[in-house]
DNA sequence: GTGAAAGCGCTAACAG
DNA sequence: CTGTTAGCGCTTTCAC
């Protein structure tokens, strides 16, 4: 290997320098240098050295992509979303998993490990308002979410609050009033689960409809088995309902596989509802209706942002804050009985 | 920003070497200076730069993972198994997509994207056995799967055959005997379909039972859809059947939708069993048998033979093949009647 | 035990 | 239009 810009410049006879304007192809160049340099790069199958240019020119061609956990459907088919967006920008995308750890987060942020990137797209889970400082990092940062407000940094985000509100009139639009909540974060109030929480009791409130706290499911994290704790903690609490918003689809499911297991009939006895769209929602038994948060939107303008961000040097910009449209997708876990 | 190793030798009345010593702890360092220098890196919020040691050291302290796309949970997981593995030595971890195209399969592999690894954890699904010579790189690799054999470089993987040939053998103890398969591809002798296929003939063979093209389902890739498009079309083809072997869990989930949108009640009227062993398989709607395919194991075996390569500085041991262990587990999708 | 100097492969002035 | 010359920040001989 090793085939470096000096042997290509030998073996086509013009300086270095040529060849560097050859391979990113820079206009002053004639045709003809630019012809026998081009040849000699084939014959030697010479391929630039990337940390070199990375060293010299600051830019490094990578980006960084922090999410919770690759293995949660959402952050894996966000990061699906966000590779396919930089890689037709000729960017490629590493991955961190922080594990929704609000110290390995913060850990993150400053870690020498993202000095190998241009800048961060980051999905924090953990951290909250009390961390605005964490976020005041000098390279580009481009936050997914709304775990923190008035950040320096630019946000695209999702109508948590809208969304969980339309998907609350959804289930009362089918006539259920009972309406069980299934992943809630005791006491949180920004974050996803607060703020869908917010939405939740929004649509209530608007619908002349008493909060009960009875009806409302926690659990720390947002895996399968959670919802499904969830529930049968519920059910074991013996409180009626009629119908579940899951505040994600993972939850959801989990929820409507206990339920099912208790013998209640989705979407004869409880309709359910999601959050997130996944890939999955529609194969499920019965499907899952769900919100639609944008997610390859979000993708592609986090990823846009953050060029543009690494693009423009860094400058401070006005830190912009950009949300995605979202739709109430109707499935048969939701069908009017 | 820019705190350089200049910087800190400055600040500590050293010379750059002593703390480049110090940095990456090196033995010959006076413990008086050790500290002064430790002192001096912390003050000024020193964080090497990862990118000049890359050039320098030639080890980048990355490695890449490509498989076909991420939001595929199979991938997913083994993703976040592979970095959460590398994570602990250290290796933070570039993500590639290749569509399962096995024109960007073999690109990927003379990509200079690569070049700013030490080594690449491949999962190749579009190339085939006429493309051996493609393996045949100047960095570490290390393959995933077998689509190709006798390849000179490190292989991990599974045992397709007798996983498939033990999942089969599974729905023969229920008393099945009509098993139709999801999500053959025509043709196919290696990869992952071909290889699952001929378990599952070996297993009808030794159960002496007639091999019956009409039961099996194709399709080109395996998402959710594919499964339930090919099983679609197995019940138009009005073939009796009284059990399905998905070639993998999410082909599995995708039919069994079908399934039971179709009436048949699944597992009184057909037992279904997968491959994987998915995060949700014990979720699914009856919870899904699958056969469990040792993917930790796979991770933590790929991520260790690589780094062992890097090492190594990549001399020419002699290829190594390492086979995870299975295990069928059997849920309530494979309960007997 | 520590310092000085060279150079990894590239880009970016600045000349010519 | 093309060549020369410095470094980017680090590790690594080789002296001391």
């Amino acid at each position: 290997m090793a085939v470096t810009l000096h042997d290509v410049a030998r073996r086509a006879g013009v300086s270095i320098k040529t060849v560097s304007n050859v391979i990113n192809d820079r206009p002053n160049v004639g045709n003809t240098t630019r012809a026998l340099v081009q040849a000699a790069v084939e014959e030697l199958g010479y391929t630039p050295n990337l940390t070199a240019r990375g060293l010299r020119s600051g830019r490094k061609g990578a980006l960084a992509l922090a999410v919770p956990d690759l293995a949660l459907s959402y952050f894996a088919e966000l990061a699906a979303a966000v590779i396919e967006t930089a890689e037709a920008a000729g960017v490629v995308v590493l991955i961190e998993q922080t594990g929704a750890s609000r110290d390995r987060e913060i850990a993150l942020l400053k870690s020498p490990r993202l000095n190998m990137t241009d800048g961060l797209i980051f999905s924090p889970l953990g951290m909250g308002q009390e961390d605005v400082e964490a976020l005041r990092v000098d390279y580009p940062l481009v936050v997914l979410g709304e775990r923190v407000f008035d950040a320096p940094t630019d946000h695209v985000t999702m109508h948590n609050v809208a969304g969980a509100r339309a998907a609350t009139d959804h289930l009362f639009s089918l006539g259920r009033r009972r309406i069980a909540v299934v992943g809630a974060h005791a006491g949180e109030v920004v974050g996803s689960a607060g703020l869908r929480l917010a939405g939740y009791r929004e649509a209530l409130a608007a619908a002349g409809i008493p909060f009960d706290e009875d009806l409302i499911g926690y659990s720390e994290l947002w895996h399968r088995a959670d919802g499904a704790n969830a529930m049968r903690e519920l059910l074991s609490r013996g409180v009626a309902f009629d119908a579940v918003f899951g505040l994600n689809d993972t939850l959801a499911l989990g929820a409507m596989r206990v339920l099912q297991e208790a013998g209640r009939r989705v979407p004869q006895d409880v309709a359910v509802i999601g959050f997130d769209d996944l890939d999955e929602a529609p194969y499920a038994i019965p499907s899952l209706s769900t919100v639609d948060p944008g997610r390859g939107w979000i993708a592609r303008t986090a990823v846009g942002l953050l060029l543009q961000r690494i693009e423009s040097g860094g400058g401070d910009a006005v830190p912009q804050r950009h949300l995605a449209d979202f739709r109430v997708v109707a499935r048969e876990s939701t069908v009017a009985r």
